[in-house]
DNA sequence: TATTAAATAGTAATAATTACTAAATAGAGT
DNA sequence: ACTCTATTTAGTAATTATTACTATTTAATA
């Protein structure tokens, strides 16, 4: 067993457990490729997640960085956002917010909305299916680009 | 200039204002291409959309298809849904309504709710930039994908 | 009707994502 | 602590979605 890979797992008990609740095994990799996408937030994509994690684990795999985010997806761990170009782009952070999606640079911005977590989905939805992540986006274009124009 | 292309897009007036109105040039093959999303609730991905417009416009390329839901995209005219996982989807409806995804095999349905059209995003929005579309998204498991399991 | 910038068809190329396989390892059970 | 075994990983290879390119066509003007 890796005295440094256990060191920092427990460092942080609560992916220990999120893990555990999903049937997954907690693994350093899953663990720096979480807490990457926790202390980010530029909600990365898996390339700048991959770049970051090799800094400080030069063996880690592109695949297992995809692997791990789609798994972490499914399992409703983290969220992932679609810009609407270029890669898809990750956030572990569950809190209740929202985000702000630039159409010309992909630029995302968390926001929050008391008026918007306040609603809970409308009765129709369980003729749809089991809701388990609301998620307003407002996509339009940052004040960056629009003062480039 | 070729009569059945311009007998068509007459039948439809406004797809000419709405490409005028955004400095495109009013194509048949824009035009079927906006009407097959139009008519469709399946939010279809380019290879439906294109698979259908060849039976009666064999001469269609993929290329069009993808290029023209991209500028449609990107005017504003039709939304990109991103299921999580394969091809893209598109939906022309732009009244109000909002998307239930399904996790497991990308469904996406309509459903609407007065009480989330009924708000507007926060004033924080503005140091942010112009928003030009507020859409919910509630992500979750489908009754069809639960019954499954 | 002639002009011209924009759009298209038919690929080719690129970029993002997923699949594969041998080796490694977390977690469960001695 | 030591085995065992199903998962997971690294290091590619392969696939799939998307975008780019070029010669030709066409919509929108004058």
């Amino acid at each position: 067993m890796n005295t440094v890979a256990s060191k920092n797992i427990i460092a942080f008990p609560q992916f220990a457990e999120i893990c555990g609740a999903h049937g997954l095994k907690a693994t350093q990799q899953r663990f720096e490729i979480y807490s990457e996408l926790l202390k980010s937030t530029a909600h990365p994509d898996t390339e700048t997640v991959y770049v970051e994690i090799r800094k400080r684990m030069p063996s880690i795999s592109f695949d297992t960085v995809y692997r791990t985010v789609r798994v972490l997806e499914e399992k409703g761990v983290i969220l992932r956002i679609d810009p609407g170009f270029e890669r898809a782009r990750y956030d572990a952070n569950m809190s209740m917010h929202h985000h702000f999606i630039c159409r010309k640079c992909g630029m995302i911005k968390d926001f929050s909305s008391e008026d918007f977590d306040r609603i809970s989905p409308p009765d129709a939805i369980d003729e749809i299916g089991k809701a388990d992540c609301v998620h307003v986006e407002i996509r339009g274009v940052c004040n960056k680009c629009k003062s480039k124009k």
